[in-house]
DNA sequence: CAACTGACGATAG
DNA sequence: CCTATCGCCAGTT
């Protein structure tokens, strides 16, 4: 089990924190993490770590709120999880942010 | 140690 | 709206 960095330890934490129903996008894990140029290492986590840590990956999407994986590569998957926890997508087959876009903290 | 990789993001056309 | 590029950067090989 390598070690990872401090940055890729926050990236799991912080997806751990996404609440359920609720998405995030790459770009908030990373920039939550302390590094906003570091979408593409959520991946690597996500490709190294979803399993072993048992993170709630598919609560993650892009910035447009879009599955990023390939039908057939786990989009069908991803989807149908996130529409069992009463997340659903418009007619582009997007997710309103509005709606379900995870606000960390006291943004009220 | 160096190259490669990737479920991204921003920008330009 | 779409495609093409470039920047990004730690984990993996």
């Amino acid at each position: 089990m390598p070690k990872l960095s401090e940055f890729s330890l926050k990236i799991i934490e912080m997806i751990q924190k996404i609440p359920k129903g609720c998405v995030a996008t790459y770009g908030q894990i990373a920039s939550l993490s302390g590094n906003p140029q570091g979408a593409r290492h959520v991946v690597r986590i996500l490709h190294s770590s979803s399993r072993k840590r048992d993170l709630p990956w598919h609560r993650i999407v892009n910035r447009n709120g879009e599955i990023s994986l390939s039908p057939g590569q786990g989009y069908e998957i991803q989807k149908q999880l996130l529409e069992q926890e009463g997340i659903f997508f418009n007619e582009r087959d997007r997710i309103d942010f509005e709606k379900f876009l995870w606000k960390p903290l006291g943004s009220h």
